[in-house]
DNA sequence: AAAACTTCTGGGAGCGCTCCCAGAATCCGC
DNA sequence: GCGGATTCTGGGAGCGCTCCCAGAAGTTTT
C-alpha cells in the first residue's frame, strides 16, 4: 500500500497553497481559472482522494447519513419494500459525496452514537409504537426524517405513502366485485402503516360487518397464520384485503392448502406491488423508490437548513388490477 | 445542540491525563483499576462519545467496512438472499465498533474511494464477470473478501455456497421422481453462482439430453421469460430446476398461465429457500445469514492480520422437499 | 541495599484537512 | 489617476483524538 498523497503534495505540484486546493475541492468561490485547472490536473496526476476523517474533523461535518432500521429482528431487511427504499436513497445520494451508514437499532443503543456527531442526519424507518429514538435524536439537534408516519406524533418530518386511501381503494374494489364477506389481514397495530391501512378498510366497509380482522407482522408466516384464523372464524368469507403483498404470499398458500380457488372462491387484494404470485396479485402500488428518494431529499434539505420545507409528505398510491381480485 | 464533551473534559473530571482516558477507551493494558473506574464514571457522567473522525485521523483506522454491491441496477437489493447476508454481516459486526457503509458500485467509480483509506476493508458481493474491482482493491492493499466465488480467480479470499452440489442434488431429486424431460433456468453466465448451478445440473443430467437450458437474471421477470422460452422449445417438458427461488416465482406464474399444474404436469425445484410460493417450493436451502457472518468474520480476521486463515470457504447446502417436486 | 525490571502515567507531536484572517492583485467609478 | 471595493491567495491555528517517549512508582532479583 503506497502512501496516499496529501493535500500539500497536490498544492506543491499545482504550485498553489493548501488553501487554494481546498477551495477547488469544495467548489468555493474566488478561485482563478488558472489555479483551478492546475489543481484539477494535479489531483488527477496524483490520483488524490481527500481523507474523509480529516475533512470531517476539521469541517465539523461527517459527510454521512445513517439509515436506521428500528427493528431488532432485521425482518424489514427481507422486505422488498425496504430494498426499494434503499435503492431510492442511494439514487438520491449519488453526486452528494455523502456516505450511507446502515444501522440496525436495538432500542437504546444507537442514540448516543448518532447524536455523537458521527453522521449529519438520520433516516429512521420501520418505527414501532412510541419508540423514543426519534425525539431523542430531534432533541439533540440531529436532522431526522422518518420513513412512515411516527405513531407518537411529534415535530419530526416524515414521508409516507397514502396508506389510508390505498386501503380504501382496494377494499372498494372488492366491494364493487360483489364480494359479501370481506376480511382483512392487517399489519402490526404499533405501526402507523398497520393502523392506517386498517382504517382505510374500515372506512370502505362502513355499513358492513367489520369483525373479520386478523393481524400479521408483515412476514409471509404472519400472513399465513392470520389467514388460517380468518378461515376458521368464517369459512364462507369470499374476499380478503391483505395489508402487504409479502403477507399475501403466506395467505395464498393457506388458501390453496384449504382448497379455495383465487379469485373464484376468495378474492385477494394486496398492498405494495412488491411480489409476483400465483395468481398475479391485484394490489395497491406505491412507488417505493420514489419514497426513498423523497426521504433522502428531505433529509439533505434539512441538513442544509433550507427554509420553507413541507413538514411532511404523503405519496399517492394506485390500484393495480390483476387476476387475484 | 449542546457542545459534545471532549476527551480532555473526561480526563479532567476523572483526574487523569488524556492518554489514560484513551487507554481505557481502547482497552489498552497498563492501566490501574482505580484510573479505569474513574474514567468509566466520568464517561457515563458526561455521556461522552468519542469522535470517530478524530479517532480515524489519529489512529489511521477508519473503523468501518464497506459492503459493496457490484451491481449498477440495484437488483440485488431486492433479493432476499442479499437481505439475509446483510443480517448476517450486521450480526457479526455487533460488538466490533465497526460501522457498515453500504455502496453500490457503478464500475470504476468506487475504487478510489475505497482505496482512499475511508474504510478498513471491503466485502464485495454480486460480482459480475471479470470486474477489475477486486484486483484493484487487492493491489492497493485493502483487505477484501468476496461473497461468491469471483469468476476471474485471483488471490482474493471468498465465501460461497456449494452451488454445484446443491444444484446436483436438486436435479437428482427430479430424476428420482421419474421426470423425463428436465429443463433448467440458469442464472447469468457472467457470475460463478450462475455457472456453478448450471454445472451441477449438467453433472446430474449426464447421459440425458441437456439442451433444455434457458437463462434468467435472478429476477422474477427473467424467470418468467426463460420459462416461456422453455415451454416453446419443448411443450412436453415435465420438470425444471430453477437456479433461484426468486426466478421460480416468475416461472410458476408462466406455468400456471399455460395451464400446467405443479407438480403434476411439471415438477419445479428452486434454489435459496427464500420465498413462499404456491405450491410451496422444493428447493435447495443455503444458510444466508451464516454466509454473511462468515464473510464478515473472514474480513475482520484479514484486517487484524490473522495468520493461517483458510483462503476460501464453501458452505454446505441441503435439499428441502416440499410440494413443487 | 542497590540494580534491574515491570507497571503505570503524563506530555506533546502529529494525523490531513477546513476556515479565518490579513495581505496582494485586480477592478471600478468619477 | 487614485481611493475604495472586489477578487484572489497564502499562512497558520485548530478539529479531537492516538501513540510514542520518557519519567515516576512499584516489584523483583542479586
Amino acid at each position: 500500500m503506497t502512501r496516499r498523497p496529501g493535500i500539500d503534495e497536490v498544492a506543491r505540484l499545482a504550485g498553489v497553497s493548501k488553501s487554494t486546493v481546498s477551495r477547488v475541492l469544495n467548489g468555493a468561490p474566488h478561485v482563478s481559472a488558472r489555479a483551478r485547472d492546475a489543481v484539477r490536473r494535479a489531483v488527477i496526476q496524483l490520483d488524490y482522494t481527500p481523507n474523509q476523517a480529516a475533512r470531517s474533523l476539521a469541517g465539523h461535518r461527517a459527510n454521512a447519513i445513517a439509515l436506521v432500521v428500528s427493528e431488532p429482528s432485521g425482518r424489514v431487511l427481507a422486505d422488498p419494500f425496504f430494498a426499494g427504499v434503499m435503492r431510492g436513497v442511494h439514487a438520491e445520494l449519488t453526486g452528494h459525496r455523502t456516505q450511507l451508514v446502515l444501522m440496525m437499532s436495538q432500542p437504546g443503543d444507537v442514540g448516543s452514537y448518532l447524536t455523537g456527531g458521527h453522521v449529519d442526519g438520520a433516516l429512521v424507518i420501520s418505527l414501532h409504537g412510541h419508540d423514543p429514538l426519534l425525539s431523542l435524536l430531534h432533541d439533540n439537534g440531529l436532522p431526522v426524517v422518518a420513513g412512515g408516519r411516527p405513531l407518537a406524533g411529534g415535530p419530526v418530518p416524515y414521508v409516507d405513502s397514502d396508506n389510508f386511501t390505498g386501503a380504501m381503494d382496494a377494499t372498494e374494489h372488492l366491494i364493487s366485485l360483489g364480494s359479501k364477506r370481506i376480511a382483512t389481514i392487517a399489519g402490526p397495530t404499533d405501526m402507523a402503516v398497520g393502523l392506517d391501512r386498517l382504517s382505510g378498510w374500515r372506512r370502505a366497509m362502513s355499513g358492513r360487518r367489520t369483525d373479520l380482522v386478523a393481524y400479521g407482522d408483515f412476514t409471509p408466516e404472519g400472513g399465513a397464520s392470520a389467514m388460517t384464523t380468518l378461515l376458521t372464524r368464517d369459512p364462507e368469507l369470499d374476499a380478503v384485503f391483505v395489508a402487504a403483498d409479502i403477507m399475501a404470499l403466506g395467505a395464498l398458500q393457506v388458501l390453496h392448502a384449504h382448497g379455495r380457488r383465487v379469485p373464484d372462491d376468495v378474492a385477494v387484494v394486496g398492498f405494495d406491488d412488491s411480489v409476483p404470485a400465483v395468481p398475479p396479485l391485484t394490489t395497491v402500488r406505491q412507488d417505493v423508490e420514489r419514497f426513498g428518494r423523497m426521504l433522502t431529499w428531505r433529509l439533505l434539505a434539512e441538513i442544509e437548513g433550507d427554509e420553507g420545507l413541507p413538514p411532511s409528505v404523503l405519496l399517492p398510491t394506485s390500484l393495480v388490477v390483476r387476476t387475484s381480485a
